[in-house]
DNA sequence: TATTGTTATACTCTATAACTATA
DNA sequence: TATAGTTATAGAGTATAACAATA
């Protein structure tokens, strides 16, 4: 458990300061978080279906299954999401030529244009702040950012 | 990365870098926060609820539309949220003495019980993850904290 | 009049359970 | 049997609208 030098450390006086920091952080990222939610326009998609047209956009078409472990919710969660985004015209349902179980979800033109509108007042907020700090703060930025990427995206441990 | 350092920039060359960061760290967000979202247990109290408790214990006893604002939500978000608290027994309503128009919201020690508790298992899978860092990771994610605590706070943006 | 707080109603997002269809 | 996807139902969280009580 306490072989590594540098990774995997968390033994002796680092506890108080990993457990500051893990409170830290987390209050940060939830606060940014809501603040974005909070940003949407009345008539705008919620943050779920937005994150699915823009996995669609940045992936190509994809399958439930596909979207629910990328989305990290449940095939009944997401099947119900794609449901609404198919109502209201933003994604076509096609079946897998190649596998008859399969469903792959494809943006419609209308599904593509508010996923390119649909983030422009969040990410005007937030590129605003972000450009207001100096080139230190934004390194450390995204420093953070790709460490949190990583760690989200981390098993679950075991948990001694 | 450029060379300058005067604040609001976001000029020119920068405006790339921005947006390139803009939209890393807030996927390493959303994936983050959506993580400890799932992590929690499934009798455990969800996350807005758990946010009051949290508050209440840091902060003492609130009134409505203090939770409301602190949490960027609207009072009568808020009063659902702690609707259900006082139903589940983990916070009281009090009348502020001296206004008769407001109410106090205090943690019952069953409420101060599940907020010490609540967070034990997503804490523990954070602080996993970051006691595998390395210092110099973990001084960037301190640092990143601090900004994203400042940001979410930020005023909304006159939207040049 | 302004502020504080509430209820009624509706939508998004998520989950578990039970189901169908295909591999 | 295993995998892919769906529907039924329920609960949390959020919002707007309409309201009551107090300052």
């Amino acid at each position: 458990m306490t072989s590594e030098a540098n990774r995997g450390a968390a033994r002796g006086d680092d506890r108080d300061e990993i457990a500051e920091l893990s409170a830290v952080l987390r209050d940060g990222i939830g606060r940014v978080y809501r603040r974005f939610r909070t940003l949407r326009a009345h008539d705008e998609l919620g943050d779920a279906a937005m994150g699915v047209l823009a996995r669609l956009r940045k992936a190509g078409p994809q399958s439930l299954t596909e979207l629910s472990t990328e989305a990290r919710v449940t095939p009944s969660s997401m099947s119900q999401t794609v449901n609404r985004l198919a109502a209201g015209g933003f994604l076509e349902r096609r079946d897998d030529p190649d596998d008859g179980r399969r469903v792959l979800f494809h943006l419609t033109p209308e599904g593509r244009r508010v996923e390119a509108e649909g983030i422009a007042r969040s990410r005007a907020w937030f590129e605003g702040e972000l450009g207001a700090l100096d080139a230190r703060e934004r390194a450390a930025l995204a420093e953070a950012a790709g460490i949190l990427q990583r760690i989200a995206e981390a098993p679950d441990r075991p948990e001694a």
